[in-house]
DNA sequence: TATGTCGTTATCGGGAAGCGATAATATGAA
DNA sequence: TTCATATTATCGCTTCCCGATAACGACATA
């Protein structure tokens, strides 16, 4: 119903979301989602990864494996280009918020 | 490159966005489109249409057919399921902006 | 060696969404 | 009647979402 709403909007919003975390430290897949979910969104893996890959892919990611206690874990960090992308991308969503919707 | 992340913030956020403006006054698609262009955001009919008719569909929206200079326009305006919708969502997504976005 | 366990990542397939291109509509003007 | 124009509608292709399912990789156990 009105939940829609807010789930676009957090679609919308989790490639800078992610680039954010990424900038203050490595995450991983797993956590991530967990540490959304804590906030109270569920997004599948289905959905998470291919994010990944493509942020990857496109230079605002790069991955390093490590491996935890016997697990695999890809850890992804922020590129310089993907410092800059999230920088302005940042500046212009506030702007966007603020302005077409917080003006009352 | 950069752009496509605060495109990909726009398109979360459009819903909202039109409510929003069709709570101050009824809206109608062309405009709504010029305004965006003239914010420099650049959505085709083809993604902006369906947009609305969903929105109407599901209660959000009411249209009103106007005859404007021989031209006729469909004046979306809220319904009152669209203000609680609204205003719950908007809640939400400043939350999420704020909380995993501006804390630094 | 072989098998099992488990945290983690990867992918598939169907449905929905985004979007450029194009068509349809309705009215007033010529 | 025909034309021009503002506005809305839709088609077809591509991409995205996402639940379900598979695959992987290291360690443990025997």
């Amino acid at each position: 119903m009105a939940d829609e709403l807010v789930r676009d909007f957090l679609l919308g919003f989790i490639k800078l979301h992610i680039l954010y975390h990424a900038k203050q430290e490595p995450v991983f897949g797993q956590e991530f989602k967990n540490e959304l979910k804590r906030h109270g969104y569920d997004i599948s893996f289905g959905t998470l990864y291919p994010i990944f890959h493509k942020l990857q892919r496109n230079g605002y990611l790069k991955v390093e494996q490590k491996n935890v206690r016997g697990k695999i874990r890809k850890y992804y960090s922020i590129t310089r280009k993907g410092t800059n992308a999230l920088e302005r991308s940042k500046a212009k969503a506030k702007e966007l918020f603020d302005e077409l919707f917080m003006t009352e």
